[in-house]
DNA sequence: AATATGATGTAA
DNA sequence: TACATCATATTT
């Protein structure tokens, strides 16, 4: 998914492009993925169709936005953990330069008004409010850095994160 | 530059 | 009790 462009379309049919900089998967059999243990009310979207939007509540203050990533029963999906945005999304207050504003799973939910009224979206363009991702150009290219996930304390040693190198949106280096 | 802490809701 | 975070304060 690095490269490709996360789109978040508003209800007035103003969009805010955001090209995905840094990822982060979560599978079955994984400890540090919600669903785990086993299906509950919070994971059960990961146990659904693919291509479908999981977002959570985290640290009381903070969403994050996953893209379920696996067929129907086998759990699984990958956190959008930073965006290099377009533009300065409508209501933003943060007077941080904007390849910063979606610099991290929590501020991205933030600026982009995502929160758990989406949970189980699906990707795909439609009338009013609605999210959906491009491709990547064809001659695109870019070079990507595998590291270990961060903010974990299971499965720590798995090395499922994943960012453009030199990229000034990604959330941290290392 | 690294480490600590508080804000805060909800799932396990 | 712990947590897929962030901003701010404090210590190296």
């Amino acid at each position: 998914m690095l490269g490709m462009t996360f789109v978040r379309a508003y209800g007035d049919g103003s969009l805010v492009r955001g090209m995905i900089v840094e990822t982060e998967a979560y599978e079955d059999g994984d400890p540090a993925c919600h669903a785990y243990r086993r299906r509950t009310q919070r994971n059960a979207v990961m146990f659904g169709d693919p291509g479908r939007l999981y977002v959570y509540q985290i640290y009381g203050m903070y969403h994050c936005l996953n893209v379920v990533a696996h067929p129907p029963g086998i759990p699984g999906a990958v956190l959008i953990r930073a965006l290099a945005l377009d533009r300065v999304p409508p209501g933003c207050r943060d007077p941080k330069p904007l390849h910063r504003l979606a610099a991290g799973p929590g501020l991205l939910c933030r600026v982009l008004g995502i929160g758990r009224q989406y949970n189980g979206w699906p990707l795909e363009p439609q009338r009013g409010e609605s999210f959906w991702i491009e491709d990547k150009p064809k001659d695109w290219q870019g070079e990507w850095v595998q590291t270990t996930r961060i903010g974990l304390t299971q499965g720590v040693e798995i090395p499922w994160r994943w960012y453009l190198r030199d990229h000034g949106a990604v959330s941290r280096r290392g």
